[in-house]
Order: structure tokens, then C-alpha cells, then sequence
RNA sequence: GAGCCGGUAGCUCAGUCGGCAGAGCAACGGACUUUUAAUCCGUGGGUCGCGGGUUCGACUCCCGCCCGGCUCACCA
């Protein structure tokens, strides 16, 4: 904590003022904004002035150009101007961090457009409307007898001025003395427009809503230390643009997943988290004890099994978008906690489902990126469907010059192979896991493009349904995208019986050493029995969706707090 | 679990061969009523992740530990 902060929280305190109960807002910061700020939606133009200041980026510059009358635009480029040379730039027209900006911008010789007409047609006149906005104060710059500085909250950033003339000399002492860069401040005032351009509210009365005790971090590095941006997440999220993006991007995620479900008729349920037995998924689950009922219980590895009991009680379409917890390590694709979104529709079959997905893909896409196409770790990824489709075994195939009969019958030889292909322990893994393993080294990580990868053995597949043209398969899917597992579908096993027998397949493979063998879930059976319409279902990972559209290569990147070690 | 890399001021980072701990931003004092990475003048600021060892002397070399990152293993 720092001393001369929490001195002047106490004289704060001794006036009453310390940590006021409320404080009326009339507009978001992000709202007022967008009222007054029309954007520009990548425009190609040409401008023309006088290069204020370079500052330099990451990626090469940020430079601030200024019209004869002082009107100021911001570029990014990669070249180095120098301040006060005159440029005609040419670049597309965006917001950078609200400000008017030329995105990727390179000297041009074409006529220019003036700046001041450009700021007209974008950055509208507030006319001096009365807000009342509160926000974390990031910068401040004192000007002797004004203040300059911005608010700013998730939805963005606001300038205030802060004039003596107007406050009055005792608030602007108050000011001086008691505010600091960090705290929050609510502010009434109007809005008008600086020489230069930014929307800025000229503040007539100001309320220190809460202290900050603590020293912002760097204003222009932010922070970088990955265990404070993931430990703190909220310094991260205060100090650092990207991630304010990541995680606004992610709830959208989430909401037009949602959105699309609603709409064709899916209805959201929940299913317990506290499972008896942890089934649906091959894993290991987190253990936990229950006081009163005097038994451990698991935490759900999937809602799989729970879903399928509510299309037998008549919900055909349902789906529950939630957390599962699988007991496993932690790396860049992997967090103890995921979020998963299954959905169950009676009557459908699995290629229903990729129909579906492509849909639902395209409408998460068009919604938030306006877009099929986008770039993820600089390679283009192009989702128009329809997505390539290829058989698993197809797959192996063209590896390993191997069929189907191969890999199912001739276990001695897989293991030879997934010995030569590098599988660890491959002496000691079963049937299903050598397959498995195969798969995973020679063929996911290839698999760029959107692509189906349909029809999977059926031993891999305890819950999924015979293929109708192939005992051995099942008609299960795999949507992968840069080498990744984003979903994966089939039409469900809904024969009582049969499921049984795979139950009893995996306590088998469980025998044999497989530690993440499906466990047997009796009563699931139990409500097969009952009769289980035909049935198709997905599991889509959230986490892996929003690294792919927010082209981040850690999973924690889109985890607001991911598992760490205790510090 | 193994290998490699990292942890230095509130933040971002330098620190040479083992010889007084450095910069920018932030902070503090001063000037400045349209600034915006404001500018100008001045000042203060350190458990060098933790614990041992070697040494006259350790941020620096050695050993152990903690935390993180990446790769691999484990694992969807």
C-alpha cells in the first residue's frame, strides 16, 4: 500500500468523503461514445499535416498529425517520421482506443482529404450535452490551473478537463490535493470538443467514488507479467486493451451460442455439478465429500448423461452451457475448468448435427467478426461452409498406408507402429488408447482448416450409436480447427442394452490399465430403458472457440482467472 | 514429472569480468487555463523471488526451494 495514497483516503475520511454510497450516472463512457463517434468501418483515405509526435510501438509507430488549425488524427505505421515534417498519409479509417486513426498507414501521393472534414463526418459535435459519467481516472495531466485526464471503465474512455475557472478554486485544491491517477471519480459536467478533437467532458462537479491505494501500473507498457495479469486479473483488465477485448469478445461468444440455441428452439437447463458418478467423458474427475450425506462425490466430468435423462422426460431439444472439471494438467489448451456447451435434439442424427454446426458456427462468426474469414496464428481460416469432411480411418490411411482392418484387427502390428511413430509407452497401452494415440500424433495436427473428421471407432465411442453401414464405427464427429478439437457429435446410443455392454467394455479397458475409462452409470441405463427417442448431441468447447476468433495461442489468454499454483 | 528460460523500484526493463543498485514511466516539490506517451526544473524511492554455500566482497558463481512461461510427458 502506498503511505501518501492512504493519507489522503484518511483525510477523505475525516470530511465524510471517503467512500460515498452511490453516484448518478446518466451514460455509460462506451454509450456516450458511440453517440458522438460514428465508426468508420475501415475506409480507405488520405490525409495530409504536420507530424506532431512519433511514439514508438510494438509494431512500428504511433503518429500524431495535426491540420494547419490544430486538428489532430492519429496513424499507425511502420515507418519513422520525423516531428514536424509535413506527410501525406494514406492508410484505412478506424478507432484506436476511440480516437480517429489511420490503421496501417503509408506515404501516398494522392490528393488528400482535409482532417477537419473528416472529424466532422465521424466525430459528431456534443453541443454541450449535460452527462454525469464516473469511471477509473488512468491519466492525469496538470496543467496549473487545469487538469486533464481520462476516465475509463470496460466499455472504453473519456478525457475530462478539469478547469479551476469552472470548479471553483476550492474543489480544484480539493482535486490537487486528494485525487490520483487510479481512483475512481464520478464527474458532471458538459461535453464539448478540444482544439484537437477529443470528446471531452468540461467538468463542473466531481465525487471521489473509491480510493485506489495502489499505484496504476505504466500507462503506455501496461502490464506484462503473465502471473500478475492471470493472479490480478483486474489490473490486467484495467491496464491492458487486449484483454478487455478477449474477455468482452468471449461474453458475446457465449451470448450468440445462446441466441442461436434459443432460437431454433433449444431450451437451457441445468444439471448437476455434484455428480455421484462421473461419467460421459473419458476422464479423471475432481473428488469431493459431502458433509450430510456422508459420501464423496465428483465433480462432473460432463453433463452428458443428465442431458440425455431430460430428452427421455420428453425435453427434446436442450442444451446447458456450463463449466465441467476434468482432474489433468494444465497447459496451453488445457484448464481443469472449461467451459463446454452440449446440446441434445431427439429425432435428429448426426449429420443433422454438422449441418447445424455450420450454421451455428457461421452465426457465432457473423455476428461478432462480421465475418467467415479470419487469421489465427497468421494463417488464414476460412469457416464458408461446407466444412471438408473425412473419414477417420481415411485419415490413417493416407499416414500410414493402413486400413481399417489394421488398426482393428492386427494389434500386435498397431503397436509396433505406434512404437516406430513415436507413441510413449506404447507397450503398455490398450487397443483403444494405441489407436487413439496414433491418431493424435500423425493426423490432428494437421487438420487447419474447419474440417469434420467423421465416423470414429466404436471402441473410442462408448455413448455413440452404431454406424448403420459399419459395426466397427460409430456415427460420431469431430470438428477440428487448427489442429485442434473444437466439437464433437454423434447420434446417441439410445439401445439400454447395448449401452450396457459398452459400459462393461470400458470397466474392461479400465481393467487393462486405462485410468480414464468411462464409468458405468447404472441409472443412466436405467432411463434408457424407458426409451430414449433417436437422438443426436454436441459438446462444442467455449474456451477453444474464443482462442480461435480472438487469435490467442494460451487458453488462459480467455479464462479470466485460469488454475495457477497458489502463489 | 523432465528439460530449457525467467523472477531487479509501483509498472516496463538495463545491470559488462564478482567490486557503491540504474533508466523511462509512476510518485513527491515547483512552473504552465485546450493537454493527450503533455512539456520544463528539482527530489525521494530497492528483502535484486526465498534459504544456504564459496569469497575480503555475491544481483552476478554453486546447491536447494518457491512461483511463472515454453517444450515434452500426462491429458481432450
Amino acid at each position: 500500500m502506498d503511505s501518501t495514497r492512504f493519507e489522503k483516503l484518511q483525510k477523505l475520511r475525516r470530511r465524510h468523503l471517503a467512500y460515498p454510497y452511490r453516484f448518478e450516472v446518466s451514460h455509460q463512457i462506451g454509450e456516450i461514445r458511440s453517440r458522438y463517434e460514428i465508426e468508420p468501418g475501415g475506409r480507405e483515405v488520405c490525409v495530409r499535416g504536420i507530424v506532431k509526435r512519433v511514439s514508438k510501438l510494438e509494431e512500428g509507430y504511433m503518429v500524431r498529425l495535426s491540420s494547419p488549425s490544430g486538428v489532430e488524427i492519429v496513424a499507425l505505421c511502420d515507418e519513422e517520421l520525423k516531428a514536424g515534417e509535413e506527410h501525406t498519409l494514406k492508410g484505412k479509417l478506424g478507432r484506436h482506443e476511440g480516437k480517429l486513426c489511420l490503421f496501417s498507414a503509408v506515404p501516398s501521393e494522392e490528393e488528400a482529404y482535409p482532417i477537419e472534414s473528416l472529424k466532422a463526418e465521424y466525430d459528431l459535435d456534443p453541443c454541450f450535452e449535460e452527462v454525469s459519467m464516473a469511471g477509473r481516472l488512468i491519466t492525469l495531466r496538470s496543467m496549473g490551473k487545469a487538469l486533464f485526464g481520462h476516465l475509463q471503465d470496460a466499455t472504453g474512455r473519456v478525457q475530462v478537463y478539469i478547469k479551476r475557472d469552472v470548479v471553483g478554486e476550492e474543489a480544484f485544491k480539493d482535486f490537487e490535493e486528494l485525487v490520483d491517477t487510479g481512483d475512481l471519480l464520478g464527474v458532471n459536467g458538459r461535453l464539448f470538443r478540444t482544439n484537437t478533437g477529443e470528446l471531452t467532458v468540461e467538468v463542473k462537479s466531481f465525487s471521489l467514488l473509491a480510493k485506489s491505494l495502489h499505484p496504476m501500473p505504466e500507462k503506455w507498457h501496461g502490464i506484462k507479467d503473465v502471473e500478475v495479469r492471470y493472479r490480478q486479473r483486474y489490473l490486467d483488465l484495467i491496464a491492458n486493451e487486449t484483454a478487455r477485448r478477449i474477455f468482452l469478445l468471449r461474453s458475446r461468444v457465449v451470448q450468440a451460442v445462446r441466441d442461436f440455441l434459443n432460437r431454433e428452439g433449444f431450451l437451457e437447463v441445468e444439471t448437476p455439478i455434484l455428480q455421484h458418478v462421473a461419467s460421459g467423458a473419458n476422464a479423471k474427475p475432481f473428488i469431493t465429500y459431502h458433509n450430510y450425506l456422508e459420501q464423496n462425490l465428483y465433480l462432473r466430468i460432463a453433463p452428458e448423461l443428465y442431458l440425455k435423462r431430460l430428452v427421455v422426460g420428453g425435453f427434446n431439444k436442450v442444451y446447458e452451457l456450463g463449466k465441467n472439471f476434468r482432474n489433468e494438467g494444465v497447459d496451453t489448451t488445457h484448464n481443469p475448468e472449461f467451459t463446454m456447451v452440449e446440446f441434445y435434439a431427439a429425432y435428429w442424427d448426426y449429420q443433422d448435427l454438422i449441418d447445424f454446426t455450420e450454421r451455428l458456427i457461421s452465426h457465432v462468426l457473423l455476428s461478432l467478426m462480421g465475418s467467415l474469414k479470419l487469421t489465427h496464428k497468421g494463417r488464414e481460416l476460412d469457416f464458408t461452409p461446407p466444412y471438408k469432411r473425412y473419414g477417420y480411418f481415411e485419415l490413417l490411411e493416407k499416414k500410414t498406408g493402413k486400413g481399417k482392418d489394421f488398426f482393428l484387427k492386427d494389434l500386435q502390428g498397431l503397436r509396433a507402429l505406434a512404437r516406430d511413430v513415436g507413441v510413449p509407452k506404447a507397450e503398455t497401452l490398450t487397443h483403444a488408447k494405441l489407436i487413439d494415440k496414433v491418431f493424435d500424433l500423425l493426423v490432428e495436427e494437421e487438420l487447419w482448416g474447419p474440417c469434420f473428421v467423421m465416423d470414429f471407432p466404436k471402441l473410442l465411442s462408448p455413448l455413440a450409436k452404431s454406424h448403420r453401414q459399419d459395426p466397427e464405427l460409430v456415427e460420431r464427429f469431430e470438428l477440428f480447427v487448427a489442429g485442434k478439437e473444437l466439437a464433437n457429435a454423434y447420434t446417441e446410443l439410445n439401445d439400454p442394452v447395448e449401452q450396457k455392454e459398452r459400459f462393461l467394455e470400458q470397466l474392461r479397458e479400465k481393467e487393462m490399465g486405462d485410468e480414464e475409462a468411462m464409468q458405468m452409470d447404472e441409472d443412466f441405463i436405467n432411463a434408457l430403458e424407458y426409451g430414449m427417442p433417436p437422438t443426436a448431441g454436441e459438446g462444442i468447447g467455449i474456451d477453444r472457440l474464443v482462442m480461435v476468433l480472438a487469435d490467442v495461442d494460451s487458453i488462459r489468454e480467455v479464462i479470466l482467472f485460469p488454475a495457477l499454483r497458489r502463489s
